[in-house]
DNA sequence: GGAATAGTGTCTTTGAGACATTATATC
DNA sequence: GATATAATGTCTCAAAGACACTATTCC
C-alpha cells in the first residue's frame, strides 16, 4: 500500500477564491489538472513534511503557509497504481506569487475554486472532492476563527478583509455594518500603525490580525 | 508503511458522555486501554468496511452506525511497530448494548469522555487526542447539523433532546427555550404519532427526526 | 464641485435568555 | 390536595441588517 499526500491550496486573486493547480507530467492521468501532491519518499518521511516537499517542487513555492490536515482518502479503485491513501493538507494564503512548474509538473496555476467546483474543470483522481470538501472546511472557519487574515498581506484595510468574506463566502456584505462587526469581534484585528494606503476615495486605516484566533461574537453566515 | 483504522464511537449513559474503550489483549501497550482499532486485513480491504469489522471483532457491536472520517494520524513514533497511520472514524449513536470483548481485546467498555479528556483514564497510542477532536467535531456538528437526533432513540422527547445537548456541550441549558428554539428549526423534528410516554408528570409528545439535516437557525453556543 | 471610498449614527427587526403561567400526569 | 414535568406566553436585552449621513481623498 502507497501513502500519498494531496494539497488544496486556497488563495483569493481579485475578487474569487482561486486553488493551486498543477498539470501532471506523468501517468496516470498525464496531462491532466490535479492537486500537488505525490508520494511520501520513504517510509519515514513525516506526512507534512512530504508535504511541503512537493509544494516546492512541483510549483515552486517555497514560502509554505500553515497546512492544516483535511481528510484521509482511500477508497479502493482511487488510484488505477493500486491501493492509495491519501491525506490531504489544506491551506490558505495571501497573495502567492505565480507558480513556477517543477518535476513531474509540466505546468501550474490559479483556477478559479468555481471553475472546479461546477466541474468546468476537471480534475483527475478524486480531487474535485477534496477541492470541494477544503472550500467548505474553510467557509466554516471563517465564521469563528480568524482564517480570514490569512488570506490578507500582513497589513489591510477593512475593506479588503470584507473581501475576503465575499470571495469564501460568495455573499456580497453591507460594508458599514461589516465594519462595526468586524471591529467588535475582540482581538480579531488591531490598528497597524498611523499609516494609511490609497486606492480611489478617501484613504484607509490599516489594521493586522490581532492575538485572538476565536471569533467573539463569531462573523455569523445568515440563511443560505 | 502499515495502515490502520481507529473508532470514536460516542454514545449517551445516564446524563453524560461516553466513548467506547477496550483493554487491549495484544501487544503494544498490552492491559492498556485505547480505542477499537486495528490493522487492514489485506491491502484491497476497504477503510470503512474495515472499521466496522474491527467494531464488531472488538466489542461485539452489529449495529454499527453511521460512520464519518475523523482525521489521519500518521506521526512517525506514535506505535512502536513502525510506521503506521491511522485513520479514525468517528460515530454517534443511541444508548447501544453492552459491548462485549472480543480477539485482541481483554475487555470493552463505555467510559465517561471527561475521564478520558481529564486523563484520569489513560490511553494508549494516540488515541485520548483521537477522542478530543472526536468530542470536538461532534460538539461543533451539533450546532449546525441534526446530529442530535443520532444519540436518541428512533422517537424521542424534546427534554430528551435536549439532555443530548447537555450532555455532550455540558452545559445546562432552560427547558422552556430549548423548547421553542428546536421548534423553530425548521424540518429538524417532526411529531412522531398522537402517543405519549411517562416517566414523572405530565407525559410529553414524541417526535422523530425530521428532513433537514442542516439546521437553520443553528443552535447557537452561547460565549464560552 | 463631482465621484469614490472610509467611517459613524440611528432605526427596526429578530433572536436569546429570564421567568411567569397554565396543563396534565402520578401520588 | 402536593409534586413533577410539559408546554405556552411575555418581557428585556443585544445583535443583525437597512440605510442616512459625514469625512477625506482624487479628479
Amino acid at each position: 500500500m502507497l501513502l500519498a499526500v494531496d494539497l488544496v491550496i486556497l488563495t483569493l486573486r481579485g475578487p474569487s477564491l482561486h486553488v493551486l493547480l498543477i498539470e501532471r507530467g506523468v501517468e496516470p492521468h498525464q496531462g491532466a489538472l490535479a492537486l500537488p501532491g505525490g508520494f511520501l519518499r520513504d517510509l519515514d518521511e513525516d506526512i507534512l513534511a512530504a508535504a511541503q516537499r512537493e509544494l516546492t517542487e512541483e510549483a515552486g513555492l517555497s514560502e509554505v503557509p500553515h497546512l492544516e490536515p483535511l481528510g484521509f482518502y482511500g477508497e479502493p479503485g482511487r488510484d488505477p497504481r493500486g491501493r492509495v491513501v491519501s491525506a490531504a493538507y489544506l491551506a490558505v494564503a495571501p497573495r502567492l506569487p505565480e507558480p513556477v512548474a517543477g518535476t513531474d509538473a509540466a505546468e501550474a496555476w490559479w483556477r478559479p475554486v468555481d471553475d472546479v467546483l461546477s466541474a468546468r474543470l476537471h480534475l483527475a483522481f478524486d480531487h474535485r472532492r477534496m477541492v470541494a470538501e477544503g472550500v467548505e472546511r474553510a467557509r466554516v472557519k471563517l465564521e469563528h476563527s480568524a482564517l480570514a487574515t490569512a488570506f490578507c498581506r500582513e497589513t489591510f484595510t477593512i475593506s479588503e478583509l470584507q473581501q475576503v468574506y465575499e470571495a469564501v463566502w460568495d455573499v456580497r456584505l453591507d460594508p458599514r455594518n461589516f465594519y462595526r462587526k468586524v471591529q467588535k469581534a475582540e482581538g480579531f484585528i488591531v490598528p497597524a500603525g498611523p499609516m494609511r494606503r490609497t486606492e480611489n476615495g478617501r484613504p484607509a486605516r490599516l489594521f493586522k490580525a490581532g492575538p485572538m484566533q476565536t471569533l467573539y461574537p463569531p462573523m455569523a453566515r445568515s440563511a443560505q
